[in-house]
DNA sequence: AATGACTGAATGAACGTTCAATCACAATAC
DNA sequence: GTATTGTGATTGAACGTTCATTCAGTCATT
C-alpha cells in the first residue's frame, strides 16, 4: 500500500482493513505509525537477507557469486514489486536517517562481509566494502525501479538495463 | 521543507509561511499541492540542466566531459541540498509514475543527448544512450544522498565514494 | 472467573482548500 | 493635480474532511 499510494496516502485504516483487523489492534503491536513502518522497514531487510544469503554459494568464483548475488536481489524485488516500492522509498525518505543508518542491520552486514571476502579472495579491487555493497545495492534498486516504471518505453527502446551488472563487475574486478 | 520532512511533513500552510505568502496566494498559481509539488519537479529539472550543460565543454575528449559532467551533477548537489533531497525523494515516490516520466523533460533530454553523443565519437562502448544517463544520474544522486546522511561514519571508514565515478568510467569506455 | 487480545465508534488535531473582504496600483475623469 | 473607479492580486479566518490515536466495552481462551 505504502509503494502505491506514499506514506501519507495510506492511512492507518486502511492498513488495519487490509490486514483483517481494527484500527485499534494496530497499536497493541506498535507504538504509533512511524514506528508501524520501521518495524517494516526492519522486517523486509531480514527477509532480503534471507533470500539473498540462502542463495548464496561459496564454493563458487567469487564472480559467479556477484552475479548471483545480483541475479537474486533482482528476483526478490521482481517477486515482491511492494517490498521493493516500499524500501526504495523508505531509503529516501526522511525515515532514513542518521540515526537508523547507524542501527544494527543485518542484510547490511551481510552485503558488507560479501563484498569483503571478494576483496580477501583477491577477486575485486581493494575498495571499502562498504561503498561496494552500495554501489550494487543501489543499481540493483533503480534498476528494478526502472523496469518497473518504464515498461512500454522499455520495449520500444530495445533497452538493456542487464548490461549495467557487467558494467560495473568490470568496474569491480581485480585486474 | 521537503527535504527535512517530507511530502507529507510540510502543510501548505508552513510552505506559505516560509515563502512569506498567505496560504491563499499558493492557490493563484498552483491547482492544488500536487500540482505544487509537480511544478517543483519540473523547476528542478530545468536547473540541473541549467548548472551541468552550462559546463559543458565539447571541445574536450569525452572522457573528460563525463567526468565533467560527474563533478558538475556533484557539485549542483551539494551546493543546493534541499533540492538534492527534495529530487531523489521526488523520483522514489509515487509522483514519479509513468505517465511523469513520459512528458517532455528538457534535463533527460540532455543527459540522453550527452551519451549518445560519447557513442557518435567512439569513446564509450555501444550502449543504449538512456541506459547510461539513468546509470550515472543514479549513482550522482545515491552517492551524494550518502554522502549525506552518512557524514562521521564515512570519515570513519575513510570512504572513497569518488572511486565509483572511475568504476562506472571503467565499466562504460570503449575498449 | 480471570486474563489479555480485539473492536470500532469517538475524539480532537491537522490539513487542504475556499472565498468574502481588503489592498495596491493604474487608468480615467474632472 | 486630485478624486474616482476598475482590476487583479493577496489575505487569512473558516470549512469540511481526513487522519492518527484512544478507550470502554466485547470476545476468546485458559
Amino acid at each position: 500500500m505504502i509503494q502505491e499510494h506514499g506514506f501519507h496516502g495510506c492511512p492507518v485504516s486502511m492498513v488495519a482493513k487490509n490486514a483483517g483487523v481494527a484500527a485499534g489492534t494496530i497499536y497493541t503491536y506498535f507504538e504509533n505509525k512511524d514506528d508501524l513502518i520501521i518495524g517494516i522497514y526492519e522486517y523486509v531487510g531480514e527477509e532480503i537477507k534471507k533470500y539473498v544469503s540462502e542463495r548464496d554459494d561459496n564454493s563458487l568464483s567469487f564472480k559467479d557469486r556477484y552475479y548471483n548475488y545480483w541475479k537474486n536481489l533482482t528476483d526478490f524485488y521482481e517477486l515482491k514489486p511492494s517490498i521493493h516500492g516500499f524500501y526504495d522509498q523508505f531509503l529516501n525518505s526522511p525515515y532514513n536517517s542518521e540515526e537508523m543508518q547507524n542501527k544494527p542491520n543485518s542484510w547490511h552486514d551481510f552485503a558488507n562481509a560479501f563484498f569483503e571476502e571478494g576483496i580477501r579472495r583477491g577477486e575485486i579491487k581493494e575498495l571499502n566494502p562498504i561503498v561496494l555493497s552500495i554501489l550494487v545495492n543501489t543499481n540493483v534498486n533503480s534498476i528494478v525501479r526502472i523496469k518497473k516504471n518504464f515498461k512500454k518505453k522499455l520495449a520500444r527502446n530495445n533497452m538493456e538495463l542487464d548490461e549495467i551488472s557487467h558494467l560495473i563487475w568490470a568496474g569491480i574486478k581485480a585486474d
